[in-house]
DNA sequence: CCTTGTAATCTGGTTAACCAATTTATAAGT
DNA sequence: ACTTATAAATTGGTTAACCAGATTACAAGG
């Protein structure tokens, strides 16, 4: 019996062949920005595989901004040039899943930079917005209930409050994985929840207050208290 | 005649439409993590769209890993909760596209973290891969020629050295709208380009003799020089 | 009552034919 | 020769039928 999971890894490597071929075409026919790649019933009969392969691969370029499909029209290579084109396809084929070290890294970089710009941009609705979703926390919480998920919603709206659209959906393509290990780890036991709950007040007030210093500063301790504790676990176990 | 550009969008609203649709399901089934989502047949058929259409709007949800479908099995929410779910589609569906300033912020923001990490983790290959980069770069401005391209492989050979792949992943995203930014504002003239080797060549020697400090700053200098200097010329537009 | 084997059903993935808008080629008019 | 009108060919998007693997239901055997 083949195990189900290897059915979705042939289907990301017939996926990662066809890029890696239309990266070729593109080099061989010396295709110039906002020029026309072959239609996609070309492509998917000189790769000899299916057409909807061909589109979910144009998809994924699309995604990377390498490609701009228009309907009835055709399929364009971006304005990045050649010499871009091939260094990005080769990077993008290369890269590999991410591990818990790069995900927390990367959270702590970013919130400690979208708490700092949503202390000085927030509207009041931001606001409101960031102090219900403490609310809903808070109030979990206290009734001794697991909330991991309101704890990431909590952070969340501070990343909409920064007011920078591509942090924000940075933010929410790493959360649901944090939340997945944290569940795994079980890194939000109660006495952490209830220290967090104060940890979480502070940033709520220094955001209120518009004081970008005090605000990265009380995200950071809230992050050390979180991820030392982590390590601990995770030593342990 | 309707605009080549209209079909596009309207293909985005059913896809939003969708994807808000799939939410209120799972919400009104009340279905819990690691539940099976209706067949895709069932859900185009409910909401009388298309299947491939309930397909895209799938894979969109599976990147943002609130979806996992597998094959001849069916397609699952992921273990986050209701709650969370909930959040982030609402967040997802209101996501805006990226201005010019958002995309800068996020690209310092990175940069300055993936070269001290890199200065750091760096391998002996990333940095052979990086002194390619750099002479590639160095070269072509010499020449007199544009050389954006190159300019930010060199950034994108840095991101890949710093070991940490979502950031990797991130760096790509944002590079293509970068490089066509660029060049529609003109920001990287000759006489700019001639000053960016010095300084390109600093950050290297950084990275090179693993001082993260020093290439931070090496860095910090690039952009300001860079982003200044784009500032002028926008104004002066 | 529980286990096991088998067949029917259901699943996401694939394929091929079809659609409407676009683009290109062709022909008519001036 | 050039412009304009019309038709043929091409495009990405959609639809419906089909495939192989996975799941489920159910009956036979213990």
């Amino acid at each position: 019996m083949k195990l189900k999971i290897l059915a979705k890894v042939d289907s990301l490597d017939t996926q990662k062949s066809i890029i890696s071929k239309i990266g070729e075409l593109i080099n061989f026919k010396n295709l110039e920005p906002g020029d026309k790649l072959p239609s996609e019933r070309m492509l998917s009969e000189k790769f000899e595989v299916s057409r909807s392969s061909v589109r979910e691969a144009i998809q994924k370029l699309e995604l990377y901004g390498l490609l701009d499909s228009i309907p009835q029209s055709g399929t364009f290579v971006a304005n990045i040039g050649v010499i871009a084109m091939n260094g990005m396809i080769e990077d993008i084929l290369r890269l590999e899943d991410p591990d818990f070290k790069s995900l927390v890294e990367t959270r702590i970089l970013l919130e400690l930079k979208t708490v700092r710009l949503a202390s000085l941009r927030r509207t009041e609705e931001d606001l409101e917005k960031i102090k219900e979703a403490l609310d809903a926390y808070s109030e979990k919480v206290l009734r001794g209930e697991d909330a991991v998920q309101e704890d990431l919603l909590f952070h969340l709206a501070i990343a909409r409050a920064s007011g920078n659209s591509i942090m924000n959906n940075f933010m929410l393509i790493i959360t649901p994985e944090i939340i997945t290990n944290f569940e795994k780890y079980h890194v939000c036991d109660k006495k952490l929840a209830n220290l967090s709950i104060s940890e979480h007040q502070d940033i709520f007030e220094a955001i209120k207050k518009q004081d970008p210093m005090l605000a990265k500063q009380k995200m950071k301790d809230h992050f050390t208290v979180l991820y030392q504790y982590c390590y601990n676990i995770k030593k342990s176990t």
